[in-house]
DNA sequence: TTGAGTGCAAATCATTTGCACGAAA
DNA sequence: TTTCGTGCAAATGATTTGCACTCAA
């Protein structure tokens, strides 16, 4: 039983193919998907099931919308992926995890000035990486 | 002549109607909007038009994106008005102002330790602001 | 005057809804 | 068995494209 079985279990919620599929799409992925990424990864799956899941998924925080660049992409939630955030190389649209407590300081210190409670937050980050800036496009070299 | 006369005069772009009424609508507004939002305040403009131009603003660093919810929104950039992020409360839909120095420090700390240099970031907040939080819904009483 | 911008019509693409069938529990 | 979930068809909504006309510079 994995954890998504359980989770989906917990929920009351039936553990289907279509689910399974995307759920595994999802959690094989090093980055965060477009519904048409998601779609490559799952051809068999109807256009609208995608939705109906991705919709469910989302209500039941399995998976969480980010906006990095123009659309929606959907990843799995702190429950099935330690937390972090993004940066996207706007020169080679590379885009790496960023995990720092910085972040969540700032943002406690703030909710607390301003008083009010945060219980989500999006905090996403473009620029040119390390690579692209010393104009080594061979990044295997220097280390990943 | 406006900031914005000037902006666009440098840009080698013509300043029209559409284009005024565009600008000031976000000018006016006090939270970002929506295309419907900016719609209901430009009726005699056409949809194409509004796309085009708000594209054309994005583009050209006078409107820019951000994301609060589910639907894009769009507002002045840092060049039309202080540098601020959102703070969306989830129970009475609000949405006020947070500009505060920490998250502006924790980006400078994390691209020195990543060694990537960002140009633009989103920071979005969600939650439960502190009128709703005390259950007084009539924040006039409280400050604002 | 003249090319950048606009508006209209229509195409294309994204998302949602209704309904009957199939399959998890 | 009995709902919940899926797939299909089709509606709706959002965004883009082509083209002829208008107007800011």
């Amino acid at each position: 039983m994995t954890d998504f079985d359980a989770h989906m279990h917990t929920l009351k919620l039936r553990v289907t193919n279509p689910r399974k599929t995307i759920f595994e799409a999802l959690s094989d992925a090093s980055e965060p998907l477009s519904i048409g990424d998601i779609q490559k990864h799952c051809r068999d799956i109807d256009r609208v099931t995608l939705y109906r899941t991705l919709e469910m998924f989302t209500k039941n925080n399995i998976v969480k919308i980010i906006h990095i660049g123009w659309k929606k992409q959907y990843e799995l939630t702190d429950l099935f992926q330690p937390h972090h955030h993004h940066f996207r190389c706007t020169t080679c649209q590379d885009i790496s995890h960023v995990s720092d407590s910085e972040v969540e300081e700032a943002i406690d210190t703030i909710s607390i000035r301003h008083g009010f409670t945060v219980t989500s937050h999006q905090f996403e980050l473009e620029g040119t990486c390390r690579y692209c800036l010393t104009g080594n496009t061979n990044r295997e070299l220097l280390n990943k």
